[in-house]
DNA sequence: CCTATATATCGATATAGTGGAATATATAGT
DNA sequence: ACTATATATTCCACTATATCGATATATAGG
């Protein structure tokens, strides 16, 4: 029962829908997640560590990155379920589109005033 | 987005996910649900709003009494996967198993005096 | 070792959710 | 119309969650 609760909870958020439906397209460090959601970084990150702890998302650090990925949903089967179901909703939804639009704009060298 | 946040959130309570379970199992009208969870009335009406607005279950008014069902899911198609899911979901759960096996012995008759 | 920097954690605050007691509403029976 | 009663709503206390700024942690490069 906790785990599933854990699994409604994480996604009871807009932000962390929205981060669900982002990584659905390509794997993201935290700032690039911060700038398409328009939180503040701590904000960011905890919202990524709810959704690491349903299960639902992992990450990989690569120096001092850390890029986040959709989980396999092996750690949990409401997980897993959700993240297949997640795959096809709100493909509609204009909130949604919009965001995915501006994904290709979206990167940490861009953000970063890298070259 | 906002019909999918509104099912997650009614999911994300174990009250609210243990009704669920009970009215796979039968209809129920709100004092036969109060009991099963051990809450208040009004606690209990609440959390069956919760479910009804987010298009998880419905009801059927019956003079005084007012049943309670699992929705048929057509109003949400997040509902309508969700609802489908919990059919399966949580069935080896303690807590939900030994919900469900007090069901046979909750009823309006019992619980009100009546013969 | 020191600095820079990407991310995580902490502290504080505002908002939302959960709970029960009291009250309101609706309907059945007299 | 009056009473009884099953459910819904309101009110209020308490807890949980979301957010941000500030600080801590970890790692890369010099």
């Amino acid at each position: 029962m906790k785990e599933l609760i854990k699994v409604m909870k994480a996604l009871s958020d807009p932000a962390r829908v929205k981060i669900m439906k982002m990584l659905q397209h390509k794997t993201m460090c935290v700032c690039e997640i911060q700038t398409a959601l328009d939180k503040a970084q701590s904000t960011t990150s905890k919202h990524l560590k709810i959704l690491e702890d349903a299960g639902l998302i992992t990450y990989q650090k690569n120096g001092l990155w850390v890029n986040y990925k959709l989980a396999d949903g092996t750690q949990s089967p409401f997980a897993d379920s959700l993240i297949n179901h997640l795959h096809h909703w709100l493909e509609d939804d204009p909130e949604v589109q919009t965001m995915v639009q501006m994904l290709p704009a979206i990167d940490r060298n861009i953000i970063l005033n890298r070259n």
